[in-house]
DNA sequence: TCTATTACAATTGTATACACTTTACCTTGA
DNA sequence: TCAAGGTAAAGTGTATACAATTGTAATAGA
């Protein structure tokens, strides 16, 4: 994500991303070149190859002749979007019950401690929600499979604009913590099989409190279709 | 894969990706933007819009003030990209055992008994391999999950360029039909769990044999790294 | 002969200019 | 008042010119 880039193109890219990310800018917000170059001082060339990129990366969307805008994901395209992380990250997770390496090992289970300190000391909730985000990075990480690794981090990309969305729902750190205690039990156990169990339901769970909340919330950025939950899963 | 643009850049993109599955560009061979923009009858600056889309969507590598070069796969990236694919496509045969379509899982049965003809009667190798292909896209596409297609594609993409080293290595089609005749026999039979695991497995297999290709004839376009075949997997 | 340095050529990165498309607003007619 | 059409403004797509960087080859020194 961070990485060194000599170029300008590049450099926006960063910024842009930035931007998206700290909500300074929204899903549906239009990116106009010209403003940008103004915005960033330089010419419309390297915005134009930023937003080129970001679009590839499915972070805003683009059609010929027409304003690029902030990827805005409707509940449906949300829904697809944490179920196929979902298994993506259960893959990591049983790829990493038999891969991680000691130090991997013991570093995950300090990130699960200090998370459980701060619920039990009534910590930071952004601090929670920070190591809650470390916690799956290092269990993605720890199957040591780059192409895995990238494709994950790519899909939880595109939620990351909606992350802001996401409140502490009444139980719902404790649910969250109890679900990682599972999984640390199970990687312990090195049972990689019920940690990928987990690992999935865990994920689509996440997935379901942010779907339901930015719903309730009458979520300004996108339209609800009501037939996107009805859209079974057999788990 | 084939959608519409008006743009030149699309068009050019679509032609270099073209050029890429051909052969007609192999990996390592270098895109220089001046040459393509000449003979495309364009100027530079759609054939980089296209370039830059090619590197983000990983076909292309390319690194600052640098020629950007067709991707060439490692054998350890190889051996990644198809761990990751087989995660992906058994994921797909999970949910398309359960979701499909009747219409859509009587294709599926068509498309397999196709190519079972065709392998009774020594057929065209190179429609045996459509029709596998086709297997596979219809398994996937089966899932209705767009984002989980689109993801599965993209990496199925990368490898593409080396589907052409593929040969008939002995009695590696009648395994491969029968890995088929049994993923056909657990979706028809509704087992989603079986179906996932003959899948995932089925495909690693199919990775594993195209890259031991690659590496026993000397892979012109890539290092070759030992230590890539050590790596192991819990299956 | 080999190595290092330096100048030059080739190629990429960026800026600017222009053509084409879309959008928005304003006018006109019913 | 509202709808339809047209015209101007805004914005994207492409070409070209230039700057900056990299690759290359020739030359000088050992």
């Amino acid at each position: 994500m961070t990485d060194k880039d000599p170029t300008q193109a590049g450099t926006v890219r960063l910024a842009i991303e930035r931007e998206i990310f700290n909500g300074l800018l929204a899903p549906g917000d239009a990116l106009e070149e010209g403003r940008l170059a103004g915005r960033f001082g330089v010419s419309r060339t390297p915005v134009r190859e930023a937003i080129t990129q970001l679009a590839q990366a499915g972070l805003v969307t683009k059609r010929a002749h027409k304003r690029a805008v902030v990827a805005a994901l409707d509940p449906e395209t949300l829904l697809e979007l944490f179920e196929a992380l979902s298994e993506l990250e259960g893959a990591a997770a049983f790829l990493s019950t038999t891969r991680m390496s000691e130090t991997e090992r013991s570093e995950l289970l300090a990130i699960h401690e200090a998370a459980a300190k701060n619920l039990r000391l009534n910590g930071d909730p952004n601090e929670y929600a920070d190591l809650g985000f470390a916690f799956h990075q290092r269990i993605v990480s720890g199957c040591h499979n780059k192409v895995l690794i990238e494709t994950t981090e790519w899909l939880a990309l595109r939620v990351l604009p909606y992350r802001r969305f996401q409140v502490v729902a009444p139980g719902r750190l404790q649910r969250n913590q109890s679900d990682h205690d599972d999984i640390i039990s199970a990687i312990v156990a090195r049972d990689a099989a019920e940690a990928r169990r987990l690992m999935q339901r865990h994920t689509l769970e996440q997935g379901d409190a942010l779907m339901r909340f930015i719903v309730l919330n009458k979520a300004t950025h996108t339209d609800f279709h009501p037939a996107a939950l009805g859209k079974e899963h057999p788990l």
